[in-house]
DNA sequence: ATAATTTTTTCACTTTAAACGAAAATTAAT
DNA sequence: ATTAATTTTCGTTTAAAGTGAAAAAATTAT
């Protein structure tokens, strides 16, 4: 429950659950894709990491976005969620977020 | 004013506006991103049509979407604007695209 | 310490989307 | 019917996404 984004699962791990190459994963990080903890030089990725890798694939895969389109909708969400604009628009688009989202289920 | 809407410039004119190949115009065709008026077999678009293809061009040239992105996009924003969703979602999603459109210029 | 294993990194290759060139096919115009 | 314009088809080019193989670096075991 607390472990979330305890960043513990090792590369390897992650590849075979979500079924890539773990060259892949190395690749999404240089798009910033996704930032793995180094502790020395291995990488660790969270819940949180591998559930939103497996929305990316989704995206990718199911709906045929490129990187760069999921790279803009990372950036326009924050945006949204972190940025300066109005408290109400904020809250309708957290709706509109949570919409798309069960949607999807 | 009231030609906006009025499907009247041929793929030609378009293409070179835009500054593509009309293959191209007719390849955005095949995917429903455009959808010129048919007279005889000739196309004719619109000044709307020329407007949101240079939209398309910026979303795929600056930005680096795809496609298939693009589609999406227009499906989840005619999902929001069309559907079946509260009002007061679908004006704070209007404010939304219009601050995006603003900060683009 | 050094040998063995694991992880990372690099290089090159494959595949597919996007776009274009050339030319054949079709349609319209004189 | 001949000419001109438009559409369509086929093949090629370019770049993104992903992978395989193997070198390089680091960690672990003996």
């Amino acid at each position: 429950m607390f472990d979330e984004y305890d960043k513990s699962y090792p590369i390897e791990l992650v590849a075979d659950f979500l079924g890539v190459n773990s060259r892949t994963l190395y690749y999404y990080e240089r798009f910033s894709l996704v930032c793995p903890l180094r502790r020395g030089r291995k990488r660790y990725y969270s819940k949180a990491d591998i559930r939103w890798l497996e929305y990316v694939r989704e995206l990718m895969y199911d709906e045929g976005m490129n990187l760069r389109s999921i790279i803009i909708l990372i950036r326009r969400r924050d945006n949204i969620i972190l940025g300066k604009c109005p408290e109400d628009v904020v809250d309708c688009f957290k709706n509109y977020l949570m919409q798309i989202s069960k949607e999807r289920e």
